[in-house]
DNA sequence: CCCTGCGGGCGAA
DNA sequence: TTCGCCCGCAGGG
């Protein structure tokens, strides 16, 4: 959409902040959930989004009491470490995730490393100017607003299925997750083409983070800029946006991008002094916004990080996706993608969003609702250059019929539909997401 | 057992 | 006044 485009309900669209006394309800498209929101962005989703309703992320949130029961506020926990900072035999580090009450964090505390027994360190996020990142919910009208503040300044950790699914093989096998918890389909479990190797037997327990680990060199095969599913939960689900899509056509690049705008406070009373060192930075004008995925993208490379680095760096090397930073040629793969892609009313399942997003975005944008209820993830499309034994869970069906290379949605979709998305628990995520 | 949300309370800025 | 953070409680899976 041109900014020209724009008439004075848009932009209200898009410039409201969270403590706004009034927020928009002219929205046209929603948002798909992000699962691992990062930076200052803003999202739209849904009332009727099952993940926005529970306010769920991938990093570890905590409530935090902000005295006001309009918006909820959640701040971020950090990551948990291996005081020894051990590598596994593959090079991988882990990255537990903390637990959330304090009475489970001490417990945690208490445990060592999975992989040396060496002491656990939880490494604290800082990415608000020196306080966690904060993330603020708000329901209003037939949305649900959402607003984050700050930019992990550590590495992603474990996912809540992933905890969970390896304190539930704690308990079953007595075994540490980390040495049980293998993909089924291993040994053997062949990566697919454009994959990495070692992923295929990754342990729960570690998230896989070689852009931090791993010589620049290694990125020259990571050549993707876009955000990537990345976790078991984006078996389920996930999403990805590429360009300036992330949040479907309400972006307004130029008012998101204003430093005088909405998040001047939070570029200006940031005290945190980055380095080199740290993951991440905050761009030269202080403020993110997924809106500017490629701006960021193109950033990092210019720094000569690898894009694994950053917030999309896989931190969960299953092969759902194909490899994220494998199959996807190049940034200008973007121009692959459809611009416009007709927007077709979903069919049943999706009923659930009154509001269909614009599939396009920007340039391209394939997400995939978190909600296990009432939504069916499914097989599908690849881009035209990828990889044809690479399957990418996609989006929406309706994104579907307009993409091409759709392939072997249906038996997947079906299986699902069939099992029930509540009962996809981990042990069947184990079993589907591998095969795929 | 743990997650999540709520809300009282406190101290610092 | 705002913010970060502590605490306990309750509900739920």
């Amino acid at each position: 959409m041109e900014p020209e485009d724009f008439d004075s309900e848009d932009k209200e669209v898009l410039n409201w902040d969270i403590n706004d006394m009034k927020l928009p309800q002219n929205v046209k498209k929603t948002d798909w959930f992000q699962e691992w929101p990062d930076s200052y962005v803003k999202h739209i989703y849904s009332s009727e989004d099952r993940n926005a309703q529970r306010h769920l992320s991938s990093w570890a949130m905590r409530n935090t009491n902000n005295h006001n029961s309009r918006i909820l506020k959640k701040s971020c926990l950090g990551v948990v470490v291996c005081g020894h900072n051990c590598s596994t035999k593959e090079g991988r580090k882990v990255y537990l995730r903390p637990a959330i009450c304090d009475k489970a964090w001490q417990k945690q505390q208490k445990k060592s490393c999975p992989n040396c027994n060496g002491p656990l360190k939880l490494i604290p996020c800082q990415g608000h100017g020196g306080f966690p990142v904060t993330n603020f919910w708000r329901h209003d009208g037939h949305f649900i607003f959402f607003q984050s503040k700050g930019e992990h300044d550590h590495p992603k950790p474990e996912t809540k299925l992933e905890a969970e699914a390896r304190r539930a093989m704690k308990k079953v096998h007595g075994a540490p997750a980390s040495v049980s918890l293998k993909l089924k389909g291993n040994p053997g479990s062949k990566s697919l083409p454009g994959e990495t190797q070692s992923q295929g037997s990754l342990p729960l327990t570690w998230s896989f983070q070689e852009g931090v680990q791993l010589p620049g060199s290694y990125s020259g095969h990571l050549i993707a800029n876009t955000p990537q599913p990345n976790s078991l939960n984006d078996c389920l689900s996930f999403s990805k946006s590429y360009g300036s899509g992330g949040t479907t056509d309400l972006a307004d690049p130029a008012s998101t991008l204003d430093p005088t705008k909405l998040y001047e406070k939070c570029r200006f009373s940031s005290n945190r002094i980055y380095n080199s060192g740290d993951l991440f930075q905050p761009s030269a004008s202080g403020v993110y916004s997924d809106y500017d995925n490629l701006q960021a993208w193109n950033k990092n490379a210019a720094l000569g990080r690898s894009p694994l680095n950053d917030n999309y760096c896989p931190n969960y090397p299953f092969p759902l996706t194909g490899w994220p930073c494998d199959f996807f040629p190049s940034q200008n793969s973007l121009e692959n993608f459809p611009q416009q892609i007709p927007l077709e009313p979903p069919a049943a399942k999706t009923s659930c969003h009154p509001l269909w997003p614009n599939p396009g975005g920007e340039l391209y944008e394939e997400k995939v609702p978190v909600d296990f209820n009432s939504y069916v993830p499914s097989l599908a499309y690849h881009p035209p250059q990828e990889d044809p034994f690479l399957f990418t869970y996609t989006p929406h069906p309706h994104q579907q019929c307009t993409l091409p290379g759709k392939t072997t949605k249906w038996d997947f979709e079906e299986e699902m539909t069939y099992m029930g998305l509540d009962h996809c628990n981990n042990e069947m995520l184990l079993n589907l997401c591998p095969l795929r």
